[in-house]
DNA sequence: TCTGGGGTCCTAGGACCC
DNA sequence: TCTGGGGTCCTAGGACCC
């Protein structure tokens, strides 16, 4: 393993031979806050915390100095300034953030195509193509973290081994401002020390079934027999937490990944019972979704209402349509059905949320139905008595038809559709 | 003055189909 | 009718991640 401190000490030797470490894991130090420091300098040293101010806010993101006091991500607002009274909070600028995200996956397209943004402040590099340019990962690694301060004035770390999993922990073990290379070789003996909770996708749920089975290491969970782990925490994660921890994880370097569904939910700064409050807040949220669904070329067949009570008690409700919709007002209209039929009246609400899901490209929708056994030919009909006759699943399959692609006995039109709703 | 907002993935039961 | 089994779709909830 070699590693690079922030000054850009080794602290080990370079390895003679790291190309096997091809995936790269970069992410932005204490991102948020290192942002706004640039605007305010003669904070530097002492504990910031990001976020707003309100009753019910919580940390968004804080220094190094401000997690010393225990302050961290996601914490109540009210317990952070009690662990840091003196913590000096700023309110969030998402712009200026999103300006210096685009800015550092520019950087690091310059080396490859192949990164994939995995949130606002960190990415995937596949490297391996670019090595006859740039040289081994851990050259690549150093390059980009310099560019980035160079150019940002920001700092990132960064983690480098044979799989995603791997190189994720690498840079989470490299931070701040490091730099951390696991050759392949090298990956049982880096990964079995580590705690359980290292895993992506244990958190405190699992961590605590797996507990109970004695498991406090990635190594113990290595040597448990896979049906202890399916008993434990059902089939899925069993596999791949057994997998991940034998440092086994097929997934590759995806640039590009359609979204599954779009959402927005506010938390009120005080619990709302008013109806008409209520639905003018559905409809502002159902607008917001219904413009991102545009314009990334989108239609949604399932729209999703989420509810959080005063006590904190949360609830989905959702509902399929048979038309598949981007109009703001469709949206609400369901949302505003399934917040009637939820919602004892008068009941304080503390959030509400719009989600649409099952999302297809717009222009594929219903360009026919069919049915094994027998053409449709009534356009008088409605939509659900579609549904009734073929099941929901005929309005499913149609729904999936590409554009132009039209079944032999298909009959009904995505306008005929649209015109009985 | 104790809990944001954006998401993804998994599970489980019932309806329905073959 | 003392009644299977596999697959898909829909819905609700929960765990998890940043």
């Amino acid at each position: 393993m070699s590693k690079q401190d922030g000054s850009g000490r080794q602290v080990t030797a370079q390895p003679t031979d790291d190309t096997s470490a091809r995936i790269l894991h970069l992410d932005m130090d204490a991102f948020f806050a290192s942002v706004e420091l640039l605007e305010r300098p003669e904070l530097r040293g002492r504990p910031v915390i990001v976020g707003h101010r309100g009753a019910r806010s919580v940390v968004t993101a804080a220094t190094y100095e401000a997690r010393r006091y225990g302050v961290n991500s996601a914490m109540p607002m009210a317990i952070a300034l009690r662990r840091c009274p003196n913590a000096i909070v700023l309110e969030p600028h998402y712009d200026r953030y999103t300006a210096f995200s685009r800015q550092v996956m520019g950087i690091l397209g310059d080396v490859t195509p192949l990164v994939e943004p995995l949130s606002i402040d960190e990415a995937f590099l596949d490297v391996r193509g670019a090595v006859p340019l740039f040289g081994p990962p851990f050259a690549i690694a150093t390059t980009l973290r310099e560019r980035i301060r160079r150019e940002t004035g920001l700092t990132a770390s960064v983690g480098a081994a044979a799989t995603k999993f791997v190189a994720k922990l690498a840079s989470s073990r490299a931070k701040p401002d490091g730099l951390l290379v696991v050759p392949e070789a090298e990956t049982l003996g880096f990964l079995h020390p580590q705690p359980i909770t290292a895993l992506w996708g244990v958190g405190g749920a699992t961590e605590e079934r797996l507990a109970r089975l004695g498991l406090r290491t990635v190594g113990d969970l290595a040597r448990t027999p896979l049906d202890a782990l399916r008993a434990a925490i059902g089939e899925a994660g069993a596999v791949r937490l057994h997998e991940l921890s034998w440092g086994r994880d097929p997934r590759a370097v995806t640039p590009s990944r359609d979204e599954k569904s779009i959402g927005h939910e506010v938390t009120f700064e005080r619990d709302v019972a008013d109806a008409d409050a209520l639905e003018r807040e559905l409809l502002r949220l159902a607008t917001r979704v219904a413009e991102r669904l545009r314009r990334g070329g989108w239609v949604a067949r399932t729209v999703a209402l989420k509810l959080r009570f005063g006590d904190f008690r949360t609830i989905t409700r959702s509902r399929t349509l048979a038309e598949p919709t981007d109009v703001a007002e469709r949206l609400s209209r369901e949302a505003r059905g399934l917040l009637q039929e939820a919602r004892p009246a008068g009941t304080g609400i503390r959030l509400i949320g719009v989600r649409a899901e099952n999302l297809l490209p717009a222009g594929s929708v219903a360009r026919g139905l069919w049915d094994d056994d027998e053409p449709w030919r009534d356009a008088e009909t409605t939509a659900d008595a579609v549904a009734e006759r073929f099941g929901r699943g005929a309005l499913t399959r149609a729904s999936l038809l590409q554009p132009g692609e039209r079944r032999r006995r298909s009959a009904l039109s995505s306008e005929d559709v649209g015109s009985l709703d």
